[in-house]
DNA sequence: ATTTATATCCGTGCCACTACGGATGTATGG
DNA sequence: CCATACATCCGTAGTGGCACGGATATAAAT
């Protein structure tokens, strides 16, 4: 059975030393290359082609998610697992957008590496627990500022979407079951209460308030 | 070492019945309870007091995103594993905001389900790889429309940006040194680009663009 | 040279929305 | 019991925006 190629680059020489011998006692996984440089990296992509490219985040000269959108764009099969001592929403974000395959953090336990490097090169992905937890509350955070900071009732916040889905007050009369003067007191009342004096300014409040 | 006390709840018996069997072949976990009725599952985890809930999702009665709610305003501790036949992105982001622990493919292998439970009774969480992918979407789409074209031209970009300030067509006007009637005739325009029809999907348009 | 996009301007008529000023019934809470 | 908030409804008058259908000038692209 052929080891899997892995490619290393980390501008910490401590680390990188560290990972590399943690790898060479892997029967799995062999280091092909390693580098302080992530533009040197990027060369030794396109010559000894890898299979898994192992990349510190914060680097001088590129990051790693630099690199790792030009390592997608030039050659795309080559997984890419980004190390990282922070685990902030917006890196995380960056990340997944520039295409990264597994996200762990600089902190968890040597197994936790091995076991990334094997659901990796089968082609699935591996977040660290933290990871996934910050991923979580992207995803559920916004939805959570919904329920806070709202003066409007139920039924005004109704009608609020209704005015930003583009009905105007006959159709969302008609929507609701109430009369279509219901509603423009309705709207009265939202645009006293929001502050605002216009479709315009009112579309911006729900926006913010994720009412929309 | 004690077994870990698992409930189980899905309205398909087959499916009950598969999983209890596989369980009860581990040395780790212990069925304590099963039942096809989600309100008996409410029941049975306030008697029974289950360290982990694996729940099928779409039931009659009671849906699994209900149930983990109120599972988890009753029993915090009590961690929920989402047993699923579909990953799409509301299902998912639903159960993530009901605070599940895990969420895994009916589809997924036997050792998917151990692994899950494995790594749930550590306080840790467990998805799907497929659903991870769909996590990912969740939170890269919506940075991607961002990067999407604008048609407008600079003018039009400036009168959507006055418009946004809920200024009126004269006010606008004034400000550009142009006739309200050019005003009038931007605006025409501005919503026939932006495929809008009204204020509010125009300020929609201009927030999700970032002119606003 | 002609088309296309941009930016400017104009008239007319209609209707949706706004402003203003009411009214009623039902909860909720002090 | 009364004040308050909420949700419902109504009339009148006025106007802002929209639809439709024009026009002119400039610059870039074909």
């Amino acid at each position: 059975m052929n080891k899997i190629e892995v490619l290393i680059v980390d501008d910490h020489q401590i680390m990188l030393d560290g990972i590399v011998a943690l790898l060479n006692r892997s029967k799995q996984f062999e280091v092909i290359a390693q580098t302080t440089n992530p533009n040197e990296a990027l060369e030794l992509i396109k010559t000894k082609n890898p299979a898994i490219l192992i990349t510190d985040i914060s680097m001088e000269g590129l990051s790693g998610i630099e690199l790792c959108k030009q390592v997608k764009s030039i050659k795309p099969d080559v997984k890419v697992l980004a190390l990282s001592m922070f685990n902030d929403k917006e890196t995380i974000t960056e990340m997944l957008e520039a295409g990264v395959d597994g996200y762990i953090l600089k902190n968890t336990g040597t197994e936790e590496l091995l076991n990334a490097l094997q659901k990796i090169s089968l082609g699935q992905l591996f977040f660290s627990n933290d990871v996934t937890i910050e991923m979580l509350k992207t995803i559920t955070q916004p939805k959570l500022v919904q329920t806070e900071p709202i003066n409007l009732t139920q039924r005004e916040v109704e009608i609020v979407k209704l005015i930003g889905d583009e009905f105007n007050n006959a159709q969302i009369g008609e929507k609701l079951f109430i009369s279509e003067r219901t509603v423009e007191t309705h709207r009265k009342n939202i645009f006293r209460k929001t502050n605002t004096k216009s479709v315009a300014g009112l579309i911006k409040y729900a926006i913010e308030n994720k009412i929309v």
